[in-house]
DNA sequence: AACCGCCGCAACCGCCGCTGT
DNA sequence: CACAGCGGCGGTTGCGGCGGT
């Protein structure tokens, strides 16, 4: 084993080798000291998976040390693709898909691991609002992270707090908590963790959440309607850059037909362009909007807006609240202290 | 210390669409 | 055009770890 490991480390100095095998190699040699660990406690489930190689059966179950050596050492050499002729011609009994999975997900060199940040819930919180379950296709758009990681953290996390308010996951009622309360604390949580400028695509979500919930507010369809909605509205358009551009198009499909509809304008966007180029369209649309604050000399501050803008949610939102949470129990909803805790003390005693 | 239940994650499964023959 | 093989995707499962009792 540690042959191969010299093998892949030898190889790591030239060649044509995708970049990053290096770090690959570096995570390889701490997980043999962790299946040496095992070994040493699991000797028999060692020597079961050794017993592995005996015979012709495809292999399944966790992946081993050596297998995924043998599989980095050979994507290091060859590249990846052809998922079945690799697994043979690397001597791996293994499927195709299974190689492809292991690779994907866990040794890909750029694969980053850990908590997801307030950005990185951000976001998926606003993909999966516009796309539902195409775990892939927000995967693309959070780089370093898989669709299976994001689905078990929609599974777990974003489900849990579901059940924690008696609702369906895919229910109006959640789906409006989400905007009204989650998003918005997450969009101050992000600001408050990086205090700087964020990445586009993170700037262009919160904005994306903020605007939605203002719309949302606004929104006769929404239950959580509220007499402070308008503000909230009026609060979110006079900070957003994205209702700056809003077109008297957008306005008239507006059911009042009294305030232009912001999130028109992003779907708008969404529609002309085509679903792919959503974030192309709001990046687009944010550039031009940025290009005439600055001819306004009006500097755009979107994180102090963020934060009044969740003040004004939260308070929509709380206001007709009361009731729904009644029955909740301290153990279900204050027990999580945690960092993804969702609801705090104060929500609860406001709400009731 | 032992047991139990819950949670999170890695891996598998089944389906579907694409591509080559 | 039909079929087979393959890759990708979303849903599901099983297991290990951890916290509570």
């Amino acid at each position: 084993m540690e042959t191969a490991l010299q093998q892949s480390a030898a190889t790591a100095g030239g060649g044509m080798r995708p970049a990053g095998a290096a770090t690959t190699v570096k995570k390889a040699r701490q997980e043999l000291e962790l299946e040496q660990e095992r070994e040493l406690r699991f000797p028999q489930a060692a020597a079961a998976a050794d017993q592995g190689g005996l015979d012709e059966e495809l292999r399944r179950g966790p992946w081993t040390v050596d297998e995924d050596l043998t599989l980095i050492n050979y994507i290091a050499d060859h590249g990846e693709g052809r998922w079945n002729a690799l697994a043979r011609a690397a001597g791996l009994k293994r499927t195709g898909k299974s190689c492809r999975l292991r690779w994907l997900n866990y040794l890909r060199p750029d694969v980053k691991r850990g908590d997801f940040t307030a950005d990185e819930q951000l976001l998926i919180l606003d993909l999966h609002s516009r796309w539902g379950n195409r775990w892939s296709k927000i995967a693309a758009h959070l780089p370093g992270r898989t669709d299976n990681e994001i689905k078990n953290y929609w599974r777990t996390r974003v489900q849990k707090h579901a059940k924690q308010l008696n609702c369906d996951v895919n229910s109006k009622r959640f789906k409006d908590a989400m905007r009204f309360l989650w998003m918005p604390r997450l969009a101050e949580r992000a600001a408050t963790a990086a205090h700087q400028p964020q990445p586009q695509h993170v700037a262009a979500a919160c904005n994306n959440v903020l605007v939605a919930a203002a719309a949302a507010a606004n929104s006769s369809s929404c239950c959580w309607s509220s007499p402070r909605s308008s503000a909230v509205t009026t609060a979110a358009c006079s900070g957003s850059s994205s209702c700056s551009s809003l077109t008297s198009e957008s306005a008239h499909n507006d059911d009042d037909g009294a305030r232009p509809h912001a999130a028109a304008v992003l779907a708008a966007a969404a529609a002309a362009t085509g679903d792919d180029d959503y974030w192309g369209a709001v990046t687009t649309t944010m550039q031009q909007n940025h290009h005439q604050q600055q001819q306004q000399n009006e500097q755009f501050d979107f994180w102090s807006t963020a934060s009044a803008l969740q003040h004004l949610t939260t308070a929509a939102a709380d206001q007709d609240l009361t009731g729904w949470v009644q029955g909740f129990s301290d153990d279900g909803i204050l027990s999580g202290s945690s960092s993804d805790s969702l609801w705090s003390l104060d929500d609860i005693w406001r709400m009731q």
